[in-house]
RNA sequence: UCAGUCGGCCGGACGGCCGCUCCGGCAAGCACCGAAAGGUCGUCGGAGAGGAAAGUCCGGGCUCCAUUGACAUGCGGUGCCGGAUAACAUCCGGCGGGGGCAACCCUAGGGAAAGUGCCACAGAGAACGAACCGCCCGCCCUGCGGCGCAAGCUGCGAGGGCGAGUAAGGGUGAAAAGGUGCGGUAAGAGCGCACCGCGGUUCCGGCAACGGAACCGGCAUGGUAAACCCCACCGGGAGCAAGACCGAAUAGGGACGGUUACGCGGGCAGUUCGCGGAAUGCGACAACGCCCGCGGGAGCGAUGUCAGGCUCGCCGUCCGGGUAGGUUGCAGGAGGUCGCGCGCAAGCGCGAUCCCAGAGGAAUGGCCGUCACGUAUCGUGCCGCGCGACCGGCGCGGUGCCCUACAGAACCCGGCUUACAGGCCGGCUGAUGCU
């Protein structure tokens, strides 16, 4: 997967205003005007624990979207869950991130995404 | 067997599926991102967190800046001795002091006769040596007793007063001016003596810290230096966000060219310079900049003219600095393992062998399975004492829980400190039992 690095990259998708929270995470979501992959950056901040429970908070979180594409149930459309290609996501991680099932996780994230496609929609008619 | 003490080590294992980062080989289209610098994408093989990676408390390497050298002063640090080391506040081996039956542990351990300060409370007294209660002596008064007819004489483990002696005892305190004992004395006192302590000298042992012995001195020097201080030794500053290279967009700077398109004057500034003992004094200077004024010019309002206003250069090419960003620094090192030698040891030397993380919004993971370990509980077998109950120990089986603590490299090393579930190994000490 693309990853988000720079500093601007993440301000930019901040100030986009559209987000999504679940449990475990915060999940941020801005368009761009290019015609590349969609890139994805983890942001967990030090309140959350040490730098080891931070760090499996993050590798967690990337874990998620990697698997998102590939087991989706089949009442859904598998178009529908994926990330789409020339936008980029912020997941935000948060402390129950650590130990919250990861299937569970995974739904969240599903819906979450399903339910930014829908604003992103509303937001630009 | 129990209790203790010291040292070392490990810190889940194996497997499945799907991934991540780096290195090496091969293959490489010119595909993708980017203005550029540069980055991404294939396949095969290999490697991929710790004992503390942590705190960032010391010591170094490395980098840049500063620096003629030496001395002095200031600031900071270190502080028994010897050794190890690149260095250290670390380590090793000793010494002194304290604790423990012992193994062993603790120790910021220079100087208090250089000077200054402080020593609360209690207590009479806390430092140019004190005298409260006492003890003792002398004198006087009172009291009591004896002798005497009386005046008086005389005695007293009695009371009071005055004067002198004393520091043994009591009491206060963290600490009371050497301690204990004997002698001595009116009572006492290093006043004398013995031992211990202290100080000095000499000798012996030790590289040294220091230890031992002999002799001398009657005792002088209260404690506190993590109070100031004194002495000895050490120390430039900042850090990989160091530093090096590449380098936009935008704004701003410079040069040249084009365009008629700027010119002049004044003021301001300041870790500046000169004069001066000095000033807020006098004088000088100024690239760029800021302000004011004068003259000229250009542009702007639908257009022309006049008056007034506003703005002040524009275009092109090139150059330099520098920001975002990129690359590098950045993984072969005071390196690991093994063997031999030297050393009590820390460690050192030689030889062989190995290459062992390198991210950058930060790789080393996610989801499972089996097993082990631990723990709880149930069932069952054996042992204890001949049997039963209870209880304890051991074994087997089932189930549940934890399915693992502290914790994540960030330039690199040597240490220190702190955190840590559970477990393993070894040395030593004490007590008890058996032979």
């Amino acid at each position: 997967m693309e990853r988000l690095r720079q500093r601007a990259d993440f301000l930019a998708v901040a100030n986009n205003g559209a987000r999504v929270n679940t449990a475990a995470f915060t999940v941020q979501a801005r368009r761009r005007d290019d015609q590349g992959p969609p890139r994805i950056g983890f942001t967990v901040s030090k309140k959350n624990g040490t730098a080891t429970e931070r760090n499996r908070i993050r590798r967690r979180l990337r874990e998620l979207v990697r698997r998102i594409d590939d087991v989706a149930p089949d009442d859904i459309a598998p178009n529908k869950m994926a990330l789409r290609p020339h936008n980029d996501y912020v997941l935000i991680g948060r402390r129950p991130a650590l130990s919250r099932d990861f299937k569970t996780m995974l739904d969240d994230l599903r819906t979450s995404l399903d339910r930014l496609d829908r604003q992103t929609a509303k937001a630009r008619p």
